[in-house]
DNA sequence: ACAAACTGCGATCATTGTTCGCAGTTTCTG
DNA sequence: CAGAAACTGCGAACAATGATCGCAGTTTGT
């Protein structure tokens, strides 16, 4: 009855009744190793019930709805970040902090759907959150450029690491729709229209970074140019709409 | 039948048989409609073939499955991208894109929804892609730099579009996710365990920046970032896992 | 002791994307 | 021009899913 409030704000259990025989935290464990196995979309009540050996009605007793039980999961995954201690020099650290981010979304690549559209707020991503703030704490820079910063680099490397899924997935299970959209880029890079684009497409060349440095110079690049502060903070023409 | 290709490589129509009664292009503008009004979830294949009078089975005649819907309707949307000339600064050009990509995002808040986990190819969408590189063309910077940059400017755009749809929202129709993740939030800030946080959360000062100001100042600092040669390339540290 | 408040859960519901097969229509082929 | 081939719209139905309801049993608080 009570899912209006966060399910972080909810009492796990209450004192009357019999003990329940699950807790929140099987659920997530159970909905993680599905995830983990075969992807988020089969994370179904029913399948997490019986790898819990509940009938699906069962869960609600724990959880108000299923997008709270991947709350937990994304909350769970968080949970593995290991913080290194501050060094001082804000870029290594937020560097630090996203090449984590970063380890924990390979070791579940889940999370990329989990947290497409929104990334619920939990104890360990709250966690994240502070670490992070904490790692630009020094910086003479206003509080709203920090947490803009912040977010922006959670968008970098859910994108970065994104990418690195779909070609890490190339040695099998090659989802459908990523032939079908290289077939038709080749088709558009063929056609003689899109210049600019059949030139990158002829440009392949195997550049042969790492993708750890790779990783790092992008980041790194990004978050320079938002909190470097050499820029002049005006966006070169007045005019908008 | 022929569901393996890209939908657009595949014929919009056959010579055989009876003509069609509508075509993807209406299937599309209804999805539009009824997306721009009550979100993405309100496209479903029964609410579509309604809007155009016909059976939910007839729209399988002409897509393979709801996916190839929202794969039209994306490109739909992105056809109202409007590319003004370029100017030859790049950092403009794509600043000008930037804007574009936004103000179609706000005019379809649901292609967030759509894009979050891969935005699909075609001929819009690819459009747009051939004039992000044709901004960039004279840079003297290598063809993975240009491509790396693109991918990372509509992830950053998809980002801060989404933080403003999010709090344009507040009007009406407060999402209940949003009003319990705010109390949760505040929970935590108050509880005294994560003092960068309570810090930021406390210095919530009215900055009365233009999000359009706020837009542009990030995107520009983002693309300076990757794109402008002063970066050594070198990420600091050479060791990583 | 007794009620309140819980627990597990079988049964069931509404919604969804999708498939099958049929009857009718148009086009190609010989 | 006949007949086959390939389409069209679509009613009916299916499987899967998230979620609800109510019941029987259990524990706690007073």
């Amino acid at each position: 009855m009570a899912a209006a409030d966060s399910i972080w704000l909810r009492p796990e259990r209450a004192s009357r009744g019999p003990a329940p025989g699950y807790d929140r935290d099987a659920l997530a464990a159970a909905g993680v190793a599905l995830a983990d196995a075969q992807g988020l979309a089969a994370v179904t009540m029913r399948a997490v019930a019986d790898a819990l050996g509940a009938g699906p009605a069962s869960l609600y007793r724990y959880i108000a709805t299923r997008e709270e039980l991947v709350e937990l999961m994304v909350d769970r995954a968080h949970a593995e970040i290991r913080y290194p201690e501050l060094t001082g020099a804000w870029l290594d650290d937020l560097l630090a902090l996203a090449r984590e981010s970063r380890r924990i979304t390979l070791a579940h690549t889940w999370l990329l759907d989990a947290t497409a559209t929104r990334t619920p707020l939990g104890p360990s991503t709250v966690a994240f959150l502070e670490h992070a703030l904490g790692a630009v704490a020094g910086l003479d820079v206003p509080t709203r450029d920090k947490l803009e910063a912040v977010a922006v680099l959670s968008a970098v490397v859910s994108a970065l690491t994104r990418t690195e899924v779909a070609q890490a997935r190339g040695g099998r299970t090659i989802p459908e729709w990523q032939r079908a959209q290289a077939a038709y880029l080749t088709h558009v890079a063929a056609e003689g229209r899109h210049p600019h684009l059949a030139a990158a497409f002829a440009d392949q060349g195997q550049d042969s970074e790492s993708v750890d440095r790779l990783f790092a110079r992008i980041v790194t690049g990004v978050l320079r140019g938002l909190l470097r502060p050499d820029g002049t903070g005006d966006p070169g023409d007045g005019a908008n709409a």
